[in-house]
DNA sequence: AAAACTATACCGGCCAGTCGGTATAGTCAA
DNA sequence: TTGACTATACCGACTGGCCGGTATAGTTTT
């Protein structure tokens, strides 16, 4: 009847990109859920699919988790390479980073930072996401260090990034609004405080 | 052969502190499995009783995380307090919580921090426990902000303490020791600068 | 003997992962 | 063009283990 074969769109057909599909599905599960509501079942009907369905894509738990990471280490990248194109001024990664992690802004209410700390809440489990990760946080230390300021400084910058943006993720914010757009400025300011420094 | 039992060669003495035991039982477990790892039996055997003994005493897996979170919060707190006795200049709040956090070092190969988050991590899957990590925290973000010194910048050290002990959460550390010594005077040292500044 | 404390057995739910099957599309040969 | 065959995508019942919690029967200590 209504069914008109050569047509993409219908009920019963390849999904185009069914693997992002999926790894959107998870975010939304583990943000209405929690860590402990990631479930294989949860992911596969937020998705629109059966779990058998979600273990053809990936084949374990810790695959799809491992691929969440993957995105999230990968968007991040790109975020600080994106600012760094139009600032390639000393402090630059800093600031880069300072801004990709504080994109939740954007989005409503917090999603995506609350997002990122959920995935590692995730990896947390198991040793071998934990190792993958901490790999990518050695070099997001390595590249601080390496910025053209002073290294101790670009630290600090960079772990209170990381601070509050892990504050943010329990629930509600600690900081208020103003406080922490006035943090916020402060944390850019000290990026270019050392920059050009003596010496 | 002096005491052959062959099941739990347990000291008949009453034990007169074995909620304390549970507790630092729960602590190793967590240390030693993760958070999935902490399993009720996991800690009764731990602590060498069985689950019926610590149901006895915890009776729920809740209770357990719970008298763990509370425990972590109060030795901050009066380490923090502790630290003020002797210092109560400008920003002594701040560089009390610092000295709190980085405590970690004083233990076998960063022991404490590592624990701490481990907890923390334990409590993400139980929204009422996070609601009370969550209150701790913004006492936490209060007291840094009325610290006498200016406030941005005290949130933005106790932030990096917060980051810091979070990165050395993550099994291995992300910075090398002498750099992360480093990282510390330098959040030691802006606890200072704002403290008599102008205004 | 009662209270404090501990051990053992068990239940029920949850959840990752399995497996046999179905539907559709593409290929190729007769 | 049609039937045989294969690959891809997906379904959903099922299983097997794990784990929180319960029930109950000891065993000490006071």
């Amino acid at each position: 009847m209504n069914d008109d074969k050569p047509a993409p769109a219908r009920p019963r057909a390849p999904r185009k990109d069914t693997k992002q599909e999926l790894l959107q599905a998870a975010a939304r599960v583990i943000l209405r859920d929690g860590v402990p509501g990631l479930t294989l079942d949860a992911v596969a009907t937020e998705a629109g699919l059966s779990k058998g369905g979600l273990i053809y894509h990936y084949a374990t738990k810790d695959a799809l988790i491992g691929a969440m990471l993957d995105q999230l280490v990968d968007v991040t990248d790109s975020q600080v390479a994106a600012y760094r194109a139009s600032d390639d001024t000393p402090g630059s990664w800093v600031r880069g980073y300072l801004k990709a992690c504080m994109l939740a802004e954007r989005d409503e209410s917090g999603t995506q930072s609350r997002l990122e700390m959920a995935i590692l809440a995730a990896c947390l489990n198991e040793p071998a996401l934990l190792r993958r990760l901490h790999k990518h946080m050695r070099e997001w230390a390595a590249a601080s260090a390496n910025d053209g300021i002073d290294p101790e400084l670009a630290h600090v910058v960079r772990l209170a990034a990381d601070g509050l943006w892990m504050n943010d993720v329990f629930g509600l914010p600690v900081l208020e609004p103003e406080e922490r757009a006035r943090v916020l400025r402060k944390l850019e300011a000290l990026t270019r405080l050392g920059g050009s420094a003596p010496e």
